[in-house]
DNA sequence: CAGTGGTCTAGACCACCGC
DNA sequence: CGGTGGTCTAGACCACTGG
């Protein structure tokens, strides 16, 4: 188990027309093939975030397949994040990311205002998306995205500053309601309003110092050291569907990595 | 598979006088036990880094256990970083850390220099522990340890600074030798000298400003700002045997984080 | 108690590696 | 070619969860 890549080799059942092609595998592993094709119909909407799979042996005989052989396909699935799996309950799909994931990296210990940080967004508008956003996000050059400027606070005090790209066929519902009565997370709501899961994402870490408005919306100085976050989100089946820049005061800056 | 703690929880086969308890379990699972039993034989030594198991088919069978549960024992073990299977070739135990992988936190990308930097020990010392430290290494009150500081060059170019405490009854000998003829990395060159394998590390990372003696060995400007990775390694037991401090330009530090 | 996932078995056959 | 790990099967029994 845990094979390198067995699912990034296997062919797909493919989305075409001819969906359910039952025949095992071209040229690799079943349980691979297996795992794909679950995959496609968790990502499909088949079985909402959430919800319980059926179970193994119901799965097993549904797919003609050794039950021995699910469980290696739910095993990479499991490892995927895609699926969690519960002794006597059940195998579940994961809901998306969900927390204040950004706070992983600070420690503001600020009087024990621990919990969410409250959310003010700044400013919302609809821009041409830059030449990298678009190749990131997929979108053909010219095309519209959604901008944001989002200012988190704990206990009062601002201590993350964001600004965040979404784009804008997908999330076009953000660009009506009134954003004073937004939630305090970005992931929970857009999987609530877009029908979006925030799956995955990838945080690159940099340092650098404020400029003159950042500094000022943070109650900082203006040349304060600070760290910035670039981050690209993806969903379910592995669009990129969000690219934020976060900046914090550097010195609050803490992370723990494991080596190995 | 990839069941929790299946390792942590089922109970190693001790190192008592009767080693060899061949029950096969307490109250747990077969292979957890069997995953604890054969990393014990690797952590004493019964088979170095580098070599080859034996055959699943010759362990299962010494085990008089079937090859799925064995299996399962060793898919714990790699998934532990301690073994590395290879299709064809055999189960082999695995190396420590070897290469330069301070490196992953910086990109240092002046002309060329990528290799591994250069070593140059500015200064080694016996000294009685902190009290922290020695609770981080597990001795007692008052014992010594092993300081070095080392100073870590590209292409002749300073860039990292390195303050290393070393559990000394273990790593003696290297309070003799020239420093001057010790190999550019640490890991590689204590598990040849010192038997000891650094297995996983845990680095910490916060921000901070230079002082001036700091400063000028790196060649920055006295309160230039930093990274300082606060690193525990741990052999191959999981006792940590280094704690090892360094600093480094903060307008170089870069590191991608996977969420979730 | 019924239903779920977790453990374990004893086999068969396949895919890869190195000689 | 012989030896290795990888896949797959068809069963049995255990451990946990919930009503």
């Amino acid at each position: 188990m845990n094979s390198p890549s067995a699912l990034d080799r296997d062919a797909p059942p493919s989305a075409g027309p001819n969906a359910s092609s039952d025949q095992p595998a071209p040229g690799q592993s079943r349980y691979g093939w297996l795992a794909a094709s679950l995959r496609a119909r968790i990502t499909q909407g088949e079985w909402v975030p959430g919800t319980a799979l059926p179970a193994e042996t119901a799965l097993a005989k549904e797919h003609g397949v050794a039950l021995g052989t699910l469980r290696q396909a739910l095993a990479l699935l499991v490892a995927q994040g895609l699926l969690e799996r519960q002794h006597g309950r059940g195998t579940f799909v994961r809901v998306g990311l969900g927390g204040a994931s950004m706070l992983r990296f600070f420690r503001f210990s600020q009087g024990g205002g621990q919990g969410t940080p409250q959310s003010i967004i700044l400013q919302r508008s609809v821009q041409i998306a830059s030449q990298e956003a678009a190749d990131d996000l997929g979108l053909h050059a010219g095309a519209s995205v959604l901008q944001l400027q989002r200012l988190r606070s704990l206990s009062g005090k601002p201590c993350l500053l964001e600004s965040i790209a979404l784009p804008l066929p997908l999330f076009a519902s953000l660009a009506q309601s009134e954003t004073a009565d937004w939630d305090d997370l970005l992931y929970p709501m857009v999987q609530r309003v877009c029908g979006v899961t925030i799956h995955r994402a990838e945080d690159r870490l940099s340092f650098g110092l404020l400029n003159p408005e950042q500094a000022a919306l943070l109650q900082l100085d203006a040349g304060h050291p600070c760290v910035q976050v670039d981050r690209r989100a993806f969903d379910l089946s592995g669009r990129c569907v969000e690219l934020r820049t976060t900046w914090g005061d550097a010195f609050a800056f803490q992370y723990t990595a494991q080596v190995r």
